[in-house]
DNA sequence: CGTGTTTGACCGGCGC
DNA sequence: GCGCCGGTCAAACACG
């Protein structure tokens, strides 16, 4: 059960952009966060966008030029692994590079876990999530950084088609994503 | 019984 | 064509 009630919010609410006035709480741990998106992609979600510093918001297409950019630190090698499999229409992707130890980051989202593999140079293995809501088909992957393992690394893909079913992100929600 | 997890099988893309 | 690799499927299972 990822639903938390709104008089009892879980901390890691406030790790997703969209749940806090300041989308970089240093005390709270988050670190990093990239947008794998934009130009020829699909608009990233509305909800993405509530940001304050965006010289850590490093778009897709600036990332091929740079030997050495966040997207390594966020156990990124290279264009390939962002821009690879899927170029087509696939919507926006952004991962999170977070200081928890917990893996999974309660969003205000259910997510079914649908994989698990061990994913080559890491040590750690890299969970699958679809959100349960039918039709909706945003999906997520857990995996923690390989060279430092207290950071995890999740990383979204699409857009929702629904509401938060928490009450808590309905207002962030309500405020930020309806066009 | 409904819902979510586990886990090996399977599949498709890519490089050689 | 073949093997590797990342991603997904689905049957079995766990649990309220």
């Amino acid at each position: 059960m990822n639903f938390v009630p709104a008089e009892n919010p879980n901390p890691n609410y406030s790790l997703f952009p969209g749940n806090h006035s300041d989308p970089y709480p240093d005390e709270l741990g988050l670190s990093d966060y990239l947008i794998l998106g934009g130009g020829s992609l699909l608009e990233p979600s509305p909800l993405l966008e509530v940001k304050s510093a965006p010289e850590q918001v490093i778009p897709m297409t600036t990332l091929g030029g740079s030997t050495h950019t966040r997207a390594a630190d966020a156990g990124i090698e290279n264009e390939n692994e962002i821009e690879g499999k899927r170029k087509v229409g696939k919507g926006c992707r952004i991962a999170f590079r977070t200081k928890s130890e917990q893996e999974i980051l309660d969003d205000g989202f259910r997510w079914r876990k649908y994989g698990k593999k061990s994913v080559k140079n890491s040590p750690n293995p890299r969970n699958y999530y679809k959100c349960t809501n039918g039709g909706c088909n945003v999906k997520k992957r857990v995996e923690r950084d390989r060279d430092d393992s207290s950071y995890v690394i999740t990383t979204y893909e699409g857009v929702h088609t629904h509401p938060s079913p928490a009450p808590f992100l309905m207002h962030n929600y309500n405020n930020y994503a309806h066009t």
